[in-house]
RNA sequence: GGGCACUUAGCUCAGUUGGUUAGAGCUCUUCUUUUACACAGAAGAGGUCGGGGGUUCGAGUCCCUCAGUGCCCA
């Protein structure tokens, strides 16, 4: 039979697109029992996520890689746990961003302004955009291996998820949820737009403090007043300062003059004002700032909005009226001066509100917009955590969580852009609203026909609240929704806990009565090598497209994966994703190894009663204790405890040490199936507990396991296989039995032996090829060491016909070498290149090692520690104790 | 101003009911191209776990405090 030859290296290049479109095509990536399907069993337990959405116009960063690999992992992992695993895939309009880029496009390629083109010319061409661009983002998502079910992909604008938006809005509405009025918020000079508060940055800025006169009527006293913002003065409906004081307080009633306007304004008390701080006097704008909105609404002031949308000067200011905001700044302030209105002004560091998408100073204004109350959906969302019914991992974050939801203010979600999902409202010309599901086409109220619809659209967010239900179908009853519905994790960065997680989780609640998730699990952010932020201007990014190209989608994942901790930042460097690439490469050669081992089974004769050996059992036990810790660590979100300790035991115990064994127990007719066996069996349980991190070479290479074992010898191991790893049985804990800890011991002791041999060789600059006899005398571990001769001298370079094993010496041999592990002696002649000084400072060195710790471990046993630690802690130290102290006689006995 | 993290080897980080000589990867030194792998193997160097105090038989881990760094909210 002809055996193929793999490759010497993981090729991932000519592997993972085509694994992938295996997968695909292979419907793995679909849930097992699906409502749709008529064997549907509803007992069998749905495992859900949704995907968050990323922009449908954007493309793969690294953040999106954090994601999408620490999703997959648990979408692989229960799927092979045999939940009916369900990833909902889908992009999000992303109204504010896919509306600029196509007006950006729009205007290099067409020069052409979307108002030029008119609104439904406008949505047809970012429809278009949408359609040419939208899938870039889902094919570089694929790449990263998603186990996506892509028949479910959604859009949050295509029509069913428009549907439930409308619906969402009517619901809202007709319980007073949602309500329209003049308030003050947040707006975008760039984006011409209202803005939610969460859209808002601030950022610590130098900026000048203006000090000026605020005149009273009639007199030459002035009352100094410092703004950062001269050009609000135009706006200004009071001066404000504390009642009790001193200074300004006999001025209260009275009325000063706003520079340059000459408008006559009062001058007010209310204890807002801090004494302490600048003059002590405030200039009040209710118009826009949202403190002096406050102040102004207790003191029943008027408001003037100075500003237009492009913060322009309106007509409020007088002779600066068309002047940009800062324009306006600098020229009121030179007229102030020349009319002896100013003081002076200072450097100062404050806060300044920024736009988190276009990066303007946002301006506070007055302007009517859209809102939901979010006084009773934030408490039910409150209560779902406080009561348990939804778990954040990590759990710090529910106290942030608590802390926003506490102090909410109402949320404003209409947008002034044409992207979006238009707000389904309708005026006639009396004014009269018309709210409805389905497009009306006339006036609820007056039955006039003559009505238009809102020109807003709705904030994004407002339609990604929706997102885990309204994927499913909702506001349908569908098989999906009643099934898959509420959802298992919900898995994003904790950067958009309030944007998007608190918000789904309150209309989740709202909408379905039901927490969408039980588990809200947050990853940190992807920082560069030195922890910075990566952002474009720093030139720091990591692409994750092109580390993919380098190092492969399997050394991308587990560099995420397991260079993480829930919640904490992760900084990511290029060297890391290296070594796990060589990670990969060792399982392939691991892998092609057992391969090679199972092909060489067949022109040999089986033996039918194979044995197991000391190695043999010491790798089955090491691999349940990794079964039950990686199992334990899946419980409580450890994933990159569990990712590191598989590596650990793939490449320290699988590769370094039994496998190499192995080569030894093959050699041996009595033991060449069991280890042919034991290397399968192993092999194969450390590709399913890695599969959820590196899925590519774990179902590359187990495929090519599964083809050796079919046409060989052993094919019973692999008759429950799988067609495909992907739905492998993921491995099941056991209970821990007794032989596993004897095992282990056992081993261990052989492998400090070979250790100390190889180190010696090393010392004494030994070629590895020259073998060495050697005599030792065991005590009571002769039978071990008998038992495993063939092991030690193969693994030390030791000549195995020249290799005497006692159980006890009555002289020690001439011309050698000492070493000591525990209470077992070895000997190895050295003629020639024994220093005996040299040994003896070894020696003594050694010795004083053991004397440190027997002098510690008497000093612990005589301790409290006896008498409260737990029986088999003392007991273990005790051995300890007892292990040092004959090591310290051999040692003793050999400086004589 | 309020809150939350972080500070462990030269670098980047693990270390979850407190259990007794602190781990990994990278880096560094020496040796080895042995038919799974040089994207490798073997051996080694490297840390008073930010400072101080406390609880405990026992603290990197819990508590207090100080210092530095970062983030969120106002």
């Amino acid at each position: 039979m002809t055996k193929k030859e793999l490759p010497k290296a993981y090729d991932f290049k000519s592997t993972e697109s085509r694994i992938y479109a295996m997968w695909e095509a292979g419907g793995f990536f679909k849930p097992h029992n699906d409502p749709n399907n008529k064997n549907f069993d509803p007992n069998v337990k749905p495992f859900v996520i949704s995907i968050p959405p990323p922009n449908v116009t954007g493309e793969l960063h690294i953040g999106h890689a954090m994601f999408v690999s620490v999703e997959d992992l648990m979408i692989r992992y229960h799927r092979m746990k045999g939940y009916s695993a369900l990833w909902v895939p889908g992009t999000d309009h992303a109204g504010i961003a896919t509306q600029l880029m196509v007006e950006k496009d729009l205007l290099k390629n067409e020069e052409v302004t979307r108002e030029e083109l008119g609104r439904d010319e406008f949505i047809k061409r970012t429809w278009e955009w949408k359609k040419k661009y939208g899938s870039i983002i889902t094919t570089q998502i694929r790449r990263l291996g998603a186990s996506c079910d892509w028949d479910r992909e959604r859009f949050t604008l295509d029509e069913g998820l428009s549907a439930a938006v409308r619906e969402a809005f009517v619901r809202l509405y007709e319980k007073g949820l949602i309500y329209r009025g003049p308030r003050l918020i947040n707006w975008s000079p760039g984006l011409k737009t209202a803005v939610s508060d969460l859209e808002v940055e601030y950022s610590e800025e130098d900026v000048q403090l203006y000090y000026f006169k605020y005149m009273l009527k009639d007199s030459d006293e002035f009352i100094p007043v410092a703004t950062i913002r001269p050009e609000t003065i135009l706006g200004d409906t009071a001066v404000a300062v504390h009642p009790e004081d001193e200074r300004y307080k006999k001025y209260i009633g009275k009325t000063v003059i706003v520079p340059i306007l000459n408008r006559e304004i009062p001058v007010i008390g209310d204890d807002y004002v801090s004494m302490e701080f600048g003059t002590g006097a405030l200039k009040i704008t209710p118009g826009h700032d949202p403190n002096d909105y406050a102040i102004a609404q207790r003191h029943n002031l008027p408001i003037i909005s100075v500003l237009d949308v492009e913060a322009k000067v309106n007509a409020n200011g007088g002779k600066y009226q068309n002047q940009d905001r800062f324009e306006a700044r600098k020229n009121m302030w030179a007229d102030m001066k020349a009319a002896n209105l100013t003081i002076k002004t200072e450097n100062y560091r404050t806060t300044i509100p920024r736009s988190q998408r276009g990066g303007e100073i946002v301006e506070p204004m007055i302007s009517e917009q859209w809102f939901v109350k979010m006084e009773s959906l934030a408490s039910a969302g409150l209560d779902a955590v406080r009561n348990e019914k939804i778990k954040i991992v990590p759990e710090r974050f529910e106290k942030t969580y608590f802390n926003w939801l506490e102090n909410i203010k109402d949320w404003c979600i209409s947008r002034q852009l044409w992207w979006g999902h238009r707000i389904p409202v309708w005026y006639c010309d009396d004014g009269h609203m018309t709210v409805t599901r389905e497009d009306p086409t006339q006036c609820a109220t007056c039955g006039s026909k003559n009505i238009r619809q809102d020109d807003d659209v709705l904030d994004t967010w407002f339609s990604s609240g929706l997102w885990p239900f309204s994927t499913l179908g909702w506001p349908g009853q569908t098989p999906d929704l009643t099934y898959f519905y509420p959802t298992s994790y919900m898995e994003t960065g904790y950067d958009i806990l309030f944007f998007w997680v608190a918000r789904m989780i309150m209309m989740g609640l709202e909408f379905t009565n039901e927490a969408p998730f039980h588990t809200v699990y947050l990853h940190g952010l992807v920082r560069d090598e030195q922890g910075r932020k990566m952002s474009k201007t720093t030139g720091n990014v990591i692409d994750p497209l092109i580390v993919m190209d380098e190092f492969g989608t399997d050394a991308l994942r587990f560099t995420l994966l397991v260079g993480s901790t829930p919640g904490n930042d992760t900084n990511v460097g290029v060297k890391k994703v290296e070594s796990n690439r060589n990670f990969a490469n060792k399982i392939w050669n691991v892998g092609k190894f057992v391969i090679s081992a199972i092909d060489s089974l067949d022109d040999r004769p089986k033996t039918v009663n194979g044995q197991k050996t000391l190695a043999d059992s010491w790798i089955e036990a090491k691999l349940q204790k990794l079964i039950r810790n990686v199992e334990r660590q899946f419980q409580n979100f450890q994933y990159g405890q569990a990712g590191g300790e598989i590596y650990e035991f793939i490449w320290s115990d699988f590769a370094d040490w039994y496998v190499e064994i192995a080569k030894e127990q093959m050699k041996r007719e009595d033991t060449r199936y069991s280890t042919v066996e034991t290397l399968a069996r192993v092999f194969d349980t450390s590709l399913r507990l890695l599969h959820p991190f590196t899925p590519f070479v774990t179902e590359e290479i187990w495929g090519h396991l599964h083809s050796a074992l079919r046409e060989s010898s052993l094919k019973d191991i692999c008759k429950d296989w799988p067609q495909a790893l992907i739905v492998a049985k993921f491995p099941e804990p056991t209970e821990e039995e007794s032989w596993e800890a004897k095992s282990i011991a056992d081993f261990e002791l052989i492998q400090e032996l070979v250790r100390s041999i190889r180190n010696l060789r090393a010392e004494k600059g030994i070629a590895p090829s020259k073998k060495l006899s050697a005599i030792i005398s065991a005590s009571d571990k002769t039978d071990l060491i008998k038992n495993q001769s063939q092991i030690i001298t193969s693994l030390s370079g030791l000549d195995h016909s020249l290799f005497t094993i006692h159980e006890s010496l009555k002289e020690k041999p001439q011309d050698s070498t000492a070493l000591i592990v525990g209470s077992i002696e070895i000997y190895l002649p050295l003629a020639g290149m024994v220093d005996v000084a040299n040994e003896k400072a070894r020696l003594e060195k050694e010795l004083k090692e053991a004397e440190s710790h027997i002098q510690r471990l008497e000093n612990l046993l005589n301790s409290d520690f006896a008498n409260k630690a737990p029986a088999a802690l003392v007991q273990k130290e005790k051995d300890k104790l007892a292990s040092y102290k004959d090591t310290a006689e051999k040692i003793k006995a050999q400086l004589k």
